[in-house]
DNA sequence: GGTGTTC
DNA sequence: GAACACCAACGCGAC
DNA sequence: GTCGCG
């Protein structure tokens, strides 16, 4: 480029500068001399990070650029504005000694001048910086532009973008911080250390769980980025995690399958690895050495797990270190070479060289599913990437069966499967129907099972005419291959493969194929945060985001199956909620992670009323969640459970009913629950007071008292204590007043603490965050009889309920009754 | 999940 | 802009 | 005072 022209805006500003410092590269050209120098050092502080500097009034002005510099016009890269730099600090190179500031290693990761486009000075001032880079790595025109400022904040943030020039590249065909991560100075001789984990890796500690890296399903094979073919597996994903003689399988939801696959968890001992992390598919190959996915399910029904093969594609830890910043090609050739010498059932899935077309024809003939492309280059990250793709021979995905036809002729079973899949609204959309790959041994066992399942009305949101036939509840999911969607977004040629159960139905949407992003001319694209968005369903309005979140794994209920739970229960759940303060579980990381217990928000739940801060005075106000909006804005916040006061807002001071909360000690049986419940029932009745059954989604039993609002929290308190007292004297076998498992081996606790002002109790239809997911729900008491435990009705089997039966507690609006006469009787010398 | 802090 | 740390009750009985 | 529990 030849940049020094006469009428160059510079010149004057040149002869100013005394030019005696410059680091040049070796090719610089003469006029380069008197350039003004740039250097950009790679800086692995406690975040690695670049600082972009350039020599600008004999100083060089600095950013810290978190990402490092791209290509991509599209890419802007986050420049934080830093302290200048003397000159001579552009040659530096080396470790800055820990506890100095800025610790770390430093390399200078490119250099050479710059040509400013414009009055570099008052560009500087204002905030708007053009120039031409002429380093070894980075080219072209740039710019470096201050973003609005907050006057407070203590550090300008800038944003550095390529320009649209010759040199610029989509980032998703060239990272230049991937592709060129190395100093530009001489290398110094590194230690050539003997050991077989490579460069990159980092040591680190084996983290107790890892998501798989997914691939997304694109039509048509990369023309650019360099990729590697492996075929696709029709099996289960299974990743090993091993630390000394410990092993452990686990699916990709999480789930732990090791007792389920002995064997195989036998044969992944015999590598003698330590602290590593295997990434895998298990198959059952069938006569042909292709792997089949119907005989995967029968090996697991026959327990004849022995014919499972595990077929081991990544390595993300190994021998103490995470690999996952190594790029896949070095991953997968250390797993080659621990392979070597693998059991049997355990193989290295092995990669082809040939034309990705090649590969994948030859997979389809082989009637395979497709193939998955991997770029060699990359990391291995969790989730799904662009990183990873899958070419299908035919389409196939999963699907929700919603219904299914009668045989016609001698056909046995059924005629068809009608299918469905979840729209952006989480609502079940038609598909069409599958009739073909069952035999008759699997028609009559499916039949059955869909028999069991049989429900009135549709499940389908808008049905089309010709989606006709019997319906059943849509929990089965179908894996069907197919040829592709007609307009009328049905199948076409559909063929059954299997029933899935590694997947939840809620998680069943429609899988369209991309395009890979690697063409130069594609749109910008904002990966992640576009689809996480398109992604996100709204439940009455509310944004559910993360909706394929698994909440509970022994269920795989996820946070849009709870978020319909939710909306379908509001209508019945909302009165129960209204009017009174509220507190909740949410668990962020779902039920097996850690639950917090909140009472007071500040905004925190979108829809949520904050309700009068005197209630609860030196801290932020209380919630009410009176709304099906807030209602769903806490499931998009993560709550779980939700729990009320015994008083209503309109009259905080005197609460409205009390509740005896009838939790089972260490080995009681469920009948002796009922008939505890029915004794406390006969109690209450005894001393003038009806009360109210419900199941409180967890091990108890909840007996709830109606109250007209007259005496205040003492009176309450004292009063339930009273009864719970009474209970454990008259029958000290059976009850138990005190908290704590040892006073209740064998005993009810009955909890007489739910009745203290702001103590709280799961409410009516609300979720609990135990494994399985019960729900609270009001009975008839002659119902008792007939539960089978506290958690009697779960998420996936309350909504059923909540049509079907008529409001058990229809009289409790109309109970009026107070204290009074009970604490008389019960407490006579009060 | 939202907020604030950091580079 | 992005990564990351930090936050989200309370009262009781037992020790 | 702190811990475990609901």
């Amino acid at each position: 480029m030849n940049s020094m022209k006469a009428s160059d805006p510079l010149a004057t500003y040149k002869q100013k500068r005394d030019f005696g410092i410059t680091p040049e590269p070796a090719d610089a050209q003469p006029e380069a001399r008197a350039a003004l120098s740039f250097v950009i050092q790679k800086h692995a502080a406690r975040r690695l990070h670049y600082d972009f500097r350039l020599e600008l009034d004999g100083t060089l002005k600095s950013w810290a650029v978190p990402k490092g510099p791209s290509f991509d016009p599209t890419q802007k890269r986050m420049a934080v504005h830093v302290e200048d730099h003397p000159l001579s600090y552009a040659n530096f190179e080396g470790v800055i000694p820990p506890k100095q500031y800025g610790a770390g290693t430093v390399i200078v990761w490119d250099r050479g001048w710059w040509e400013p486009i414009g009055d570099p000075r008052k560009a500087y001032r204002e905030g708007h910086m053009k120039f031409r880079l002429h380093g070894e790595k980075l080219h072209g025109a740039w710019a470096l532009v201050r973003m609005r400022t907050d006057p407070e904040e203590r550090q300008e943030h800038w944003l550095l973008i390529k320009e649209r020039d010759q040199a610029a590249r989509p980032e998703a065909e060239y990272s230049v911080v991937e592709a060129l991560p190395d100093s530009v100075l001489k290398q110094l001789p590194k230690a050539a250390a003997k050991s077989d984990i490579p460069t990159g890796a980092k040591k680190a500690a084996l983290p107790d769980k890892l998501a798989p890296q997914l691939a997304t399903l694109v039509e048509h094979v990369p023309v650019s980025g360099q990729w590697s073919y492996e075929l696709k597996f029709d099996g289960y994903r299974i990743l090993a995690r091993i630390e000394g003689k410990e092993v452990r399988l686990i699916t990709r939801n999480g789930n732990d399958w090791t007792a389920k696959l002995p064997e195989l968890a036998a044969a992944v001992a015999e590598l003698k690895l330590d602290a590593a992390w295997l990434d895998g598919e298990i198959v059952v190959l069938d006569a042909e050495g292709k792997p089949d996915f119907g005989a995967l399910q029968n090996a697991f029904g026959d327990e004849r797990t022995a014919a499972v093969r595990y077929f081991v594609f990544d390595l993300p830890f190994h021998g103490g270190h995470d690999l996952r910043q190594v790029p896949l090609a070095e991953r997968r050739k250390l797993l080659e070479a621990l392979l070597q010498k693998a059991p049997e059932r355990i193989r290295f899935s092995a990669d082809f060289e040939a034309s990705a077309k090649d590969i994948l024809q030859n997979a389809c003939r082989l009637k395979l599913e497709g193939i998955i492309g991997k770029r060699v280059d990359r990391p291995y990250v969790s989730g799904r990437s662009n990183d990873w793709i899958k070419l299908k021979c035919t389409q196939r995905q999963e699907f929700v069966i919603v219904g299914y036809s009668d045989p016609q002729g001698s056909r046995v079973g059924f005629g068809a499967l009608l299918l469905a899949v979840h729209d952006e609204a989480g609502r079940l959309r038609y598909a069409g129907r599958v009739g073909a790959g069952f035999d008759d041994t699997n028609l009559a066992a499916l039949k059955q099972k869909l028999a069991a399942l049989a429900v009135e009305r549709t499940p389908l949101f808008e049905p089309p005419k010709e989606a006709r036939g019997h319906w059943v509840k849509p929990q089965l999911v179908a894996e069907v291959s197919f040829a592709g969607w007609t307009r009328e977004a049905v199948l076409r040629h559909a063929v059954f493969h299997g029933l899935r159960d590694d997947k939840p139905a809620a998680a069943i949407i429609r899988e369209a194929p991309s395009e890979p992003s690697n063409e130069k001319t594609n749109p910008p694209v904002k990966p992640a945060a576009k689809s996480r968005q398109n992604a996100a369903p709204a439940i009455a309005g509310t944004r559910i985001t993360h909706p394929e979140r698994i909440i509970d794994a022994s269920t795989g209920l996820t946070k849009l199956g709870l978020a319909n739970y939710y909306q379908a229960a509001a209508k019945y759940m909302l009165p129960h909620l209204a009017r009174r303060p509220v507190a909740v579980i949410r668990a962020p990381d779902g039920i097996g992670g850690e639950l917090f217990f909140q009472k007071h928000g500040e905004a925190a739940i979108p829809g949520a009323k904050q309700l009068d801060p005197a209630f609860d005075p030196g801290h932020p106000p209380l919630l009410e969640i009176a709304s099906v909006e807030a209602l769903l804005g806490a499931v998009q916040m993560n709550v779980i459970e939700f729990h009320t006061w015994n008083a209503t807002t309109s009259n905080i001071e005197k609460p409205d009913r009390v509740t005896f909360d009838l939790d089972p000690g260490e080995g009681v049986q469920w009948p002796t629950m009922q008939e505890a419940a029915e004794l406390v029932r006969a109690f209450l009745d005894e001393l003038g007071l009806k009360s109210f059954l419900k199941t409180s989604g967890g091990k108890g039993l909840h007996v709830v008292v109606p109250l007209t609002p007259r005496d205040d929290w003492d009176t309450a308190k004292d009063f339930s204590k009273a009864v719970t007292e009474h209970l454990a004297a008259v029958l000290p076998g059976r009850f138990s007043a005190k908290s704590g498992p040892r006073n209740r081996v064998g005993k009810i606790f009955v909890d007489y603490l739910r009745n203290g002002r702001g103590a709280t109790t799961v409410a009516a239809f609300s979720a609990r965050a135990r494994p399985g997911m019960g729900v609270s729900i009001p009975c008839a008491w002659d119902e008792l009889p007939t539960l089978t435990g506290g958690a009697h009705w779960t998420v996936a089997t309350a909504e059923e309920r909540l049509a079907s039966a008529d409001d058990p507690w229809a009289d409790y609006a109309k109970t009026k009754q107070t204290l009074t006469a009970a604490r008389k009787k019960l407490m006579p010398l009060k």
